[in-house]
DNA sequence: AATGAATGAGTATTCATTCAT
DNA sequence: CATGAATGAATACTCATTCAT
């Protein structure tokens, strides 16, 4: 008989039956994984999942969602309002981010995205809306306002904030794959964002090879 | 309708049944592909398909060795004897791969793999011998002897092949999830290998900010 | 129609689908019945019974068990603690149950047995440790008691407790081949009896030929 | 490329045929047999096979007369034509025979049909009309010719052919199912035809138990 | 609200049988 | 005659979902 694992208030349950499916997903996949270990797993019965979640789907989608929201706003506020300098924003609090995706629930839920994503475009339509374009967005205001304001030169790099993420989903792939092999994801990181910087900087003087 | 009922091309048949469950693999990922619709499209019935494939998992690594074993070989070797310049190689058959990677089969694969990897680990075994540790290494390789002759300085990107392929993974997963939404993933990949040749050229010189 | 399509009756649920299974594999054999057939027969759907037994190789062993177990207690008990002079016994109760045999389910098990028993080991392994070990070993026990009580004499009969089933077991086959053909099994049991038991009797003399 | 099981004599095709089913039926029993096997343990193509056995059911009965048939009427006629007195012919040619049925391809008839025999009425006809009713009158005959001619007496043993093969049946089953377990069946079947020939004899004097 | 017994459509796999070669 | 590639009906088992209690 061993305690439950979540306290009986009804208005957390749906956040705690997504809680334990977001586990579940992280561990098993959406496909292996069985209602019954969700519910199992929140502490609940099968009937009573089914009562906040009209399907499994759902619940994948309530776990997409939930995770995200959860965090993407933060990361925006970030962007928007800080009043350091781009590069100290980006060696700074935005560095610190990068490096925790490969290893948070953002990467997770790219995998489940990768592997589930054909089959749900709706979600991939919220994922896009919510998450994907708007930190890019986000993003590539900070680069538009440096570029502006004369830290920042307009270059290739000034228009791809794709090239920032990379290593990042490369990292978070790699995990996925080959979780055997070790890769300093870190360093693979730091070394883009110092390529990056150090092509973005104004003072940036280009040597062409003879 | 007056196909023969037997075609009796016995070579053939293992090729055109992989082949076929590539493609629905492809389309629908391996746990929504039914051996049926598998046997279907290679116009074949279910019986014939398990003369060749003792499961459905034999056939899904039959799939990735397959297209993935027929296109490795000649990366290797083009890496391995090469006698251009490691600049010339990078931004001539090497830029070529990296461009046309995140639309061949070999983007189906990383995305099975990403799915269903975690379920396959000889798979995956049989992935990273075959195919990634022996394209880094290859790559590593063309690094470090360009270092050696004096072509590229010893540097962090010296050493990080998976840089040049980050922007390539990008890519992938980005089609993969958001293939509605366009990316300009050649304009990305050769971002990439121009920031990480300036950065290689041993007559660089670095400008740190003041 | 009327039935209501939920009983909820969890407690009796695994026995009357072994019953059900037990009168299916009875009429077709073990290979031959189909798992949804048992179900059916049980008033249950295929899901259920799944619940219950999680292989058609464990209902079928499940079967073997119920069967055999509900019976052989009573046999053994019989044996052990009779206060009857081993002929009374043997002509009294043992004969009673020995003549129910060959139309008891216990035949069919037996049939079961001799027909799917070499593919499964670990079943003849249970029934020869909880059934005919225990059985023989048992009635040996009573021959021994005799024979030191001086009620009966040692001779190749009393050491071979199987001579008193050999009958039991020819009726049983003959009934499982033959059904149409009728044999007096109770005579043949009952001669058998008379057989052993006149070569048994202590006071017995013994007429060789010439 | 080993070279075939048997000679390329159109003529005993056939029998060959039935001769690996037999071999392979006895192995892993009728319904866990491959027609496939078969066709391979007989060095012939399947397509062969189906040239002279329109089904495997069709070689399961084959099977079944050719072994039966081949020795049937050895046995009978030996118990038709006997100069000996009952006594010795039972103790000799006859004691012999039984002792051998256990290990012989007898055996597995035996099994096959309490196996499959109630798939197939008609085979058990056969099985019933030339083998088990003819052993059974011709045996019943030698025992009728022995008391009319005085040397045994009309008991219930001389009207109960069945106790004769009861042990040896049993001994088919016991090698059948506990197959690790051994029995001294040798010595079983020796006793029961003591028993019965103490029983038969005409000088038999019959003491009651006081 | 809460439970978990009950359902049944869906799927991988096997194997007797056929028939083009 | 002989082959074995090819077929497809048959069947054990799973799991999302429902609903009587």
């Amino acid at each position: 008989m061993p305690e439950p694992r979540y306290r009986r208030r009804k208005e957390d349950r749906p956040d705690e039956i997504a809680q334990a499916a977001f586990e579940a997903f992280a561990a098993r996949g959406y496909a292996a994984t069985k209602v019954e270990d969700v519910a199992k797993r929140a502490g609940v019965s099968k009937g009573l999942l089914y009562l906040y979640y009209k399907t499994k789907e759902d619940l994948f989608k309530a776990v997409i969602r939930n995770v995200v929201v959860r965090r993407i706003d933060r990361l925006i506020a970030g962007l928007d309002d800080t009043d350091q300098s781009a590069e100290a924003f980006i060696r700074g609090p935005m560095l610190g981010m990068l490096r925790q995706m490969p290893g948070s629930p953002i990467a997770v839920v790219i995998r489940l995205l990768i592997a589930e994503g054909p089959k749900h475009p709706d979600l991939v339509d919220y994922y896009w809306d919510n998450v994907a374009s708007r930190g890019l967005e986000a993003f590539q205001g900070l680069l538009d306002r440096a570029v502006e304001s004369g830290e920042f030169r307009r270059c290739p790099a000034s228009e791809q904030p794709q090239l920032f993420i990379a290593p990042v989903i490369m990292s978070v792939i790699w995990r996925a794959v080959f979780a055997k092999r070790s890769l300093d994801s870190d360093r693979l990181i730091e070394t883009q964002i110092d390529l990056l910087l150090s092509e973005l900087r104004a003072d940036h003087t280009i040597e062409e090879s003879p």
